[in-house]
DNA sequence: ATTCATAAGCGTTATAATGACATTAAGTAA
DNA sequence: TTACTTAATGTCATTATAACGCTTATGAAT
């Protein structure tokens, strides 16, 4: 079985994914524990990530890793840098791993990096092969990772910011309806910043990418709040188009 | 020799890279035509790229190759993505030069995508290695390229674009001193298209990076043009900062 | 000397986007 | 009935934008 699988398994690619999630309030990271063949937990947190197969391209392999190591399936990839140095993977305390669950643990590794933004209470966590756990940490918690995992971590959030920045986000991260409030705690968690909320709506409606409902929240001990949902068309295309310029 | 090379030449990852020369009309790109160890020249132009060593990362391997195939250092190179098809090299016609200059010809190679935008008139081509000749081709005549360097190098482009959006060209791409058509030419040749010219006169001079200076066009038989320079302070700040909007 | 051709360079206007800021509205809870 | 909480709205001064036409400085041609 090994060695089946690391006839295949190239020594020298992998790649790594960084799944932000948002629970409506904060970023999180979804990060694994990992387990060595000894099975023994290896504790420090580490971005989800792997040797490639030669047969997959790197969207596959992004996107088996992800699912083998934390169960997630079904989640749209964007890679967002290579990265390559050649100690990457060479810092002592890194070692006693790589040597359990590599079997060419001194290889020169390039990995290459994939993001992703999704709703934490759209998926379930099954962490499986030399995962033992799989969790979301809150973002502003994550002040190191082993290998060179903080440094592409804080790179996909530059990416995912000017990407925001360009390309307006939601669908998928909000609930099929949703207030225009819980929109703008969404691109309060990406930019981790308080928004204006006249100019946030403002702006989010000129977009015209939503639909107004009838529908108002319901129960709640405040004046409530109006129903919103995309418009998948005009969302669509307007995430073709590309460019609004975000910025507050 | 050979085996020396080969003994830290990683098999499986390469570097290519799209170097866009402008000489004040329009955008070229630096391809080589390929030479194998027969000496029979491959006539398909190509990108400059090849396999990448062990000890170097992948910014020091692009500047590598890039020098050793076409003369070019000193460059600043930018990754723009990483590429991974397992049957991006697999083409039949691309297999004899593969075999004669590869000892590893059927390897599975990921490639990394640097690119730069360089005037060309600052530099001159030596090509050596496997690169025969290395010539600067109009962008606009390039229809197709060897391996899945044709999608390479649209992938650099659209990036080459999104970036020119959010930060200011030209220091390095211009003469020292410049007239602001000049400059204008420039950005039409990014983006492909006429921009009006008392619209980018004063978006360019309201971002507050150039200098005016005394000096005019001689000897031009028409209303001489005022040069302008970069202030490099407040070129390389703008630059920092990132995010201007340019659009036409 | 005069005219011509050429590109440079200036300026206005109508429209749209921006940021900063304060009050009222609609519901539940007590 | 009142208190509490969050939703929702509007204005204004400033800045950015796109579209557009005319004048100017020079060398070349006559």
């Amino acid at each position: 079985m090994k060695n089946k699988i690391n006839k295949s398994l190239n020594p020298n690619i992998s790649v790594d994914c960084v799944i932000f999630g948002f629970d409506g309030k904060e970023l999180h990271v979804l990060l694994i524990d990992r387990e060595d063949e000894l099975k023994n937990v290896v504790s420090a947190h580490a971005l989800p990530g792997n040797l490639i197969y030669d047969h997959e391209n790197l969207n596959m392999a992004a996107e088996r890793v992800l699912k083998e190591l934390t169960g997630l399936s079904n989640i749209y990839l964007e890679q967002f840098g290579a990265f390559g140095e050649p100690n990457r993977i060479k810092k002592k305390e890194d070692q006693p791993w790589l040597k359990a669950v590599r079997s060419n643990p001194n290889a020169r590794v390039v990995t290459v990096g994939y993001y992703s933004l999704i709703r934490m209470s759209d998926y379930e966590l099954n962490p499986s092969s030399f995962a033992k756990y799989a969790s979301w940490i809150p973002l502003k918690d994550i002040i190191n990772l082993p290998f060179d995992h903080f440094e592409i971590l804080n790179n996909s959030i530059d990416y995912l910011r000017s990407n925001t920045k360009i390309r307006p986000v939601g669908y998928n991260l909000l609930p099929k309806k949703f207030t225009l409030n819980e929109m703008q705690k969404l691109y309060e968690a990406i930019f981790n910043k308080k928004i204006d909320n006249r100019n946030f709506r403002r702006k989010i409606i000129n977009l015209d990418i939503l639909d107004k409902l009838e529908e108002k929240q319901e129960g709640v001990a405040h004046k409530p709040a109006n129903y919103y949902q995309f418009n998948v068309e005009k969302y669509e295309s307007h995430i073709e188009k590309g460019f609004f310029k975000f910025e507050f």
